[in-house]
DNA sequence: CGGAATCCATTCGGATACTG
DNA sequence: CAGTATCCGAATGGATTCCG
């Protein structure tokens, strides 16, 4: 690991192969689908088990109905999400986690709690940084 | 809890409370910020500690030269990545975990861990589904 | 090597209006 | 209630060129 770093023999291989290349692929896949602004937090206020459409957009405050709907179908279509629709007057539609979306559900919550816990550090160390072009003090 | 689905009583008080709603906000501004196409995947290949510029380039396949500086600069600013540039030539920039950005991390590497596991459902289920405009069967 | 700057296509996503 | 459809501005992000 300690070769002195004029000599460029690196181009041989990664030594710490830090992810496979081909894992990459998918997991771009995975983080293209519940990266986007609103999936995780579906995911999120999916805990109390099932939803109605109208539960959904006033948990989720700021979401509009394209939003909500679009999400909804990506995530139903991943199965990650169920969705219910019982043929009634007025209709009535529920939404519930899928058993595939329990395991995205665990992580979610604890990137919330880590989001919780650290928000203000974030915000601090932001805000100290009034122009930075480049704090390169090498 | 379990008061019967027919009296919307419910205007009161969201009875499970799912998130606060007051903690949404920044939830929103953490996910706005690393659920964006590269950041998680940056966090990612910093396990291995210290990264230069082109060894992030060349890890992460597929990012432009403008998104890994843009991204990279979001992270620094959040304090999650830590730079540092050695005035020498040719020039020398080293990118590394910050603490702040430590615990976020571990969460992403169970987000690349669910993903590697479970890509092909989500790709099974998806393909599955060839054109349902809604499949409401309730 | 490690960027910055500009240009530009695509996508995201909100507002609004309408439907069964 | 639970959507759909359209319009359109804003943001994302890739390609290219240049620079210290």
């Amino acid at each position: 690991m300690q070769d002195s770093p004029g000599t460029e023999m690196a181009a041989a291989i990664g030594p710490c192969a830090s992810i496979p290349a081909d894992q990459m692929a998918f997991i771009r896949q995975v983080l293209d689908r519940i990266g986007d602004k609103w999936s995780m937090l579906i995911i999120a206020v999916l805990k109390d088990g099932t939803l109605r459409y109208t539960d959904l957009q006033r948990q989720i405050p700021g979401i509009s109905q394209r939003m909500l709907t679009h999400t909804l179908r990506q995530l139903q279509d991943d199965g990650l999400v169920t969705r219910t629709a019982y043929a009634e007057v007025p209709p009535r539609v529920e939404y519930t986690l899928a058993p595939l979306g329990h395991g995205l559900q665990e992580i979610v919550k604890q990137l919330i709690g880590w989001a919780s816990e650290h928000h203000d550090d974030i915000r601090a160390h932001r805000s100290r940084t009034p122009s930075t072009p480049r704090a390169t003090t090498g």
